[in-house]
DNA sequence: AATTTCCTAGACCATTTGGTCTATAGCGGA
DNA sequence: TCCGCTATAGACCAAATGGTCTAGGAAATT
């Protein structure tokens, strides 16, 4: 078995476990059952158990929205178009699934009073975002970059945060129009 | 004993416990040693256990919410000072207590696949904030009351997340001077 | 063929989990 | 005084939790 195979198996199968469910809502159990491997698998490859598997997980989960968010801003002709582009992204995501996982960030951020390792992670993956979001922000030539880009960044955060809440794209949808509405007006 | 002291210092202290570390996260046995009470009383003022007493909880937190939603719009001039009065509340209650915990619907979300009740709960008290919001934008003759209401749910949600993150009200205070500029320009 | 390395396999452990159940303390009314 | 109700008190339980540890299989290296 090549190793890497199975590690990733696991990280895969973490992140969306814990995206579902949070942090503590699942058991290394049922994690790997869902991977259908041993538990000595597990201590093999992350020696730091959950903790290590769950920062694993959503770091791998965090590039993964940071290169959506870059491709997002990459084509899109202003700051608000990627913005759009990003919204649309995700309501896209969660249709084709038929189900809307939380933020990586968010599903483990209520485990982070117990375990500072994942609060760490947590701010890392944060600071990412936001630093691309500011150098799009410079890129476009916005007034305010900094700011630009924190309001960029809650704003699909709270309707992502709405369409977890009601396993639907919709608040996506509607962020996206009201971004588009501040391009055109 | 008056019983509903007990009951209420449970419901407070599960509150403030689900809030900082999830629902998941936090046994009866350390909301039990919070509140100082033993098992007994739990089952006696809460038969369905955990997740009665966290219904009640999140509950209780989000008619908090709401009034204070209410408040802060009823002493507006229109409907985005509204929306820079509660930001500004949740950030002084953050500033306050030296802690952010988070949204109490957020908190007891991770745990809806595993609990539908909570899901309800949770669908329950967004719709009466959404609904409140909804209320207030057509009292104020805002275009699109719907659309307002849902874009000022989505963005303080989103500050929120950011605020939890980082145990600041910065995020806050951002999203109050992004409201207040919308209304000057 | 023997050895070494990598990885899987899962038994086993102490602790904690949510939940049930019985006993009883305290008190107001008869 | 005795009763009956409310509420507390916590022992007790089966199941699950994260974690450790030993054994072994598979394949590459010698």
């Amino acid at each position: 078995m090549s190793s890497n195979e199975n590690r990733d198996k696991l990280i895969r199968t973490a992140s969306r476990l814990f995206r579902s469910k949070g942090y503590d809502g699942v058991g290394l159990k049922e994690i790997l059952a869902a991977a259908d491997l041993p538990k000595g698998s597990l201590y093999y490859h992350f020696p730091g158990g959950k903790v290590e598997l769950a920062d694993a997980a959503t770091r791998w989960a965090g590039d993964w929205v940071a290169r959506m968010l870059g491709q997002c801003f990459e084509t899109a002709m202003c700051f608000e178009e990627g913005g759009v582009k990003t919204c649309e992204t995700l309501a896209a995501n969660a249709e084709h699934h038929n189900s809307v996982p939380a933020c990586p960030v968010v599903s483990i951020l209520q485990a982070a009073p117990s375990e500072p390792a994942l609060r760490k992670t947590a701010e890392d993956i944060h600071n990412t975002w936001t630093a691309g979001l500011v150098r799009q922000a410079e890129r476009f030539g916005v007034p305010d970059p900094h700011a630009a880009a924190l309001s960029l960044h809650m704003r699909p955060q709270g309707a992502w945060i709405l369409a977890y809440a009601q396993q639907s794209g919709a608040p996506f949808h509607q962020l996206a129009a009201e971004l588009r509405k501040a391009t055109a007006g």
